[in-house]
DNA sequence: CCGCATCCAGAATGATACTG
DNA sequence: CAGTATCATTCTGGATGCGG
C-alpha cells in the first residue's frame, strides 16, 4: 500500500517498496477475529473442527469454516478429511503455520505487558473528551 | 470504530483463554487496514497530517483521520496541533508506540521471509478447487 | 459430525462536499 | 491545512436450515 519510501531508520531490512505493499494482506489476514486465536490453539497439535470451536470461545460455525479454509488456502494449515461415519475431520499447522507462532507470540507478550499502558491512555483519552 | 468490535460483553476472566483473548484487541488494531502502515511511517519522527497521508498511498482523508484518533486514543501517538496559519497538526510516536515497532517489524520480516511460500499456497490451492 | 448456502443487520470504508 | 459531515457501497459476522 506504500508507494512513497518506507524508510525505517536503522534496522530496517528493507528489499524494496513492492514488497512491504505485499505484507498489507498478510497483516490483514493475522489481524481478523479469528485467525491467530485458532493457529495459537493449533500450536499444541492437530484438533478436530468442534475440538477448535470449544476452544475459541465465540466463534462462529461459519466463522471458523471461513478461517480455516483462509489458513488453509494460506498454506498455514492442512486439512484431513476422515470419511468415517461420523465425520472427522483434522485440522494441523504446517510447518508455516508453525513459524508464524514465534513472531506472533513476540507480538502477543508485548501485548501483555503494555496492555495496562493502552487501556490507561484510552481512559485518559476518553475522560479528556468528556 | 476502528476501537474493535471487541470485549463488548463483560466475559469472565477465564484463567486459561484469558490471556489469549486479551491481546485480540492488540491484534485486531494491527490487522487493520492502516494503522500499522501508520505506525511505521512514523517511525521516521513526526509528521504532518498530510504528509502522512501522501506516505500511505490509497488512504482516504476520513481513514486517516480516524486511524490516527484510535492510534493517539491508545496511547501510540501523540496529536500537537500548533495555532497557525494556516493550521499544522503534528503526529509523532509516543515510547509505546516506539516500542510496538520492534515486534511489528518481525512480523514484516516473517512476512516478506514467507511471502513467496503463501502465494504459492494460495495459486495451488486456488488451482485445486477449478 | 462437519460445514455449506442463504439471508440479513450492522460495521467499515470510500467519495464527495463543506468549514475554520 | 486539517479536518467534519453526509451519503453510498462494500464487507463482516451471526442465525438458521439443509446436506453429506
Amino acid at each position: 500500500m506504500i508507494r512513497g519510501n518506507m524508510h525505517v531508520t536503522g534496522e530496517a531490512p528493507d528489499p524494496g517498496q513492492g514488497n512491504c505493499r505485499k505484507i498489507s494482506p498478510v497483516l490483514a489476514r493475522l489481524g481478523d477475529k479469528w485467525s491467530v486465536l485458532i493457529v495459537m490453539q493449533l500450536g499444541n497439535g492437530p484438533r478436530r473442527f468442534n475440538e477448535i470451536r470449544r476452544m475459541v470461545d465465540g466463534i462462529s460455525q461459519r466463522m471458523l469454516t471461513l478461517t480455516l479454509r483462509g489458513l488453509e488456502r494460506d498454506g498455514m494449515v492442512t486439512r484431513t478429511v476422515y470419511p468415517t461415519i461420523p465425520p472427522r475431520v483434522d485440522y494441523e499447522l504446517t510447518p508455516l503455520g508453525r513459524s508464524l507462532r514465534e513472531p506472533v507470540q513476540a507480538l502477543g507478550t508485548w501485548a501483555m505487558a503494555n496492555l495496562d499502558k493502552i487501556e490507561m491512555a484510552q481512559r485518559e483519552f476518553d475522560s479528556r473528551k468528556a
